[in-house]
RNA sequence: GGCGAGGUAGCUCAGUUGGUAGAGCACACGACUGAAAAUCGUGGUGUCGCCGGUUCGAUUCCGGCCCUCGCCA
């Protein structure tokens, strides 16, 4: 029997689109029927297609992409609602017969996406803008000190200075959830999946992810992603949808900024590449995406 | 040509009252469970512009030279 799911996960820039649509392509001519869901954690906005790099119309009449510009620009979205949406939309996929093919360089997403994670529940509103407020006029090393007092072996596993992680243990505790204890039981780094997974991690030369990187961020720009981030600004735009690289920069016409953030997002992204379980890790320097689409497409018939 | 400021890590700069130097960024690596394109951690030998002098010892003081910028001719 064939592998039910397929995941495509690699930095930005690396071509997981275009190599989506290629393997679309050749599962079809296998008989079956793909269906693209995206695993990122920008793409999901309605109104940031260009800045996130979201398929083109053209890109979706080759290939359905799911969980893509859905949600408005002023709401903030989390992992948590998108595990739930992802879970829905796979095995809506699998009943009907199609092939979910997910797709992403949101390595907390993915993994979301293939395996049940223990989600904690998200915090009021009131309680986190009560933390923030905190956070801004105390700072974090106060918040890990309440932290080691309240939990002395929590406070040792989070560094002292990483104010969001304390911020969200904090209000954990304040609902009397017990927060994540990664270094015990983390269910990121197993091969834990829902469904028979064929998971395909893209990589390639750094100087030349690094140059395609750069001519991403010049496409976007002369396709209007500064004109799209002034619309958005102007509509109003959530806090999460705002960490959208390039948002800050391109409305000062940083456009270099933004490459730069861009590249060290995607070194992020390659050291969730390395540390996930049970990858088949490909090369894709110089490569075809029809010869390597055809290579995926083999073994998502050959391995099981 | 004269006057002034400056030449220190890939970049922007700090510093050494003379004992061979350090931040931010870049770069590399790592952590990561309802903010994750977020957040955080670790990693710094570089003819301290060049040549000479003083000195036990000079990147630091002195002299000369080269280069950059500004102002004046």
């Amino acid at each position: 029997m064939a592998v039910p799911v397929i995941a495509l996960f690699g930095p930005t820039g690396v071509g997981k689109t275009a190599l989506a649509l290629e393997l679309a392509e050749q599962l079809r001519a296998r008989g079956r029927d793909p269906v693209a869901i995206s695993a990122d954690a920008l793409q999901v906005y309605d109104g940031l297609g260009i800045l996130t790099g979201a398929p083109t119309e053209a890109e979706h009449e080759r290939l359905e992409h799911r969980l893509v510009g859905f949600v408005p620009l002023d709401e903030e979205f989390s992992a948590g609602r998108y595990m739930e949406l992802a879970h829905a939309e796979i095995d809506s996929a699998l009943s009907s017969g199609r092939t979910p093919i997910v797709v992403g360089g949101t390595g907390l997403y993915l993994r979301a996406a293939l395996a049940d994670l223990d989600m904690a529940p998200a915090a009021p509103p009131a309680l986190r803008d009560e933390l923030e407020g905190r956070l801004g006029r105390e700072g974090a090393p106060a918040l890990h000190a309440d932290l080691a007092q309240r939990d002395p072996g929590l406070s040792r596993e989070i560094d002292p200075a990483d104010g969001k992680r304390l911020v969200r243990t904090l209000e954990l505790l304040e609902l009397g959830h017990p927060p994540p204890r990664p270094a015990e039981d983390s269910q990121l780094w197993t091969t834990d999946t829902r469904h028979p997974t064929l998971l395909v991690a893209l990589t390639m030369d750094r100087a030349a992810l690094y140059e395609a990187i750069d001519a991403r961020v010049e496409a976007m720009v002369a396709a209007g992603a500064a004109e799209e981030v002034r619309r958005a600004e102007a509509a109003g735009v959530s806090r999460t949808a705002r960490y959208a690289l390039g948002f800050e920069e391109l409305q000062r016409g940083d456009v270099d900024g933004m490459k730069q953030r861009t590249r060290n997002y995607a070194r992020r992204q390659l050291t969730w590449m390395r540390k996930l379980e049970g990858v088949r890790l490909t090369d894709v320097t110089g490569r075809e995406p029809a010869a390597l689409a055809a290579s995926i497409a083999a073994a998502a018939e050959a391995e099981l």
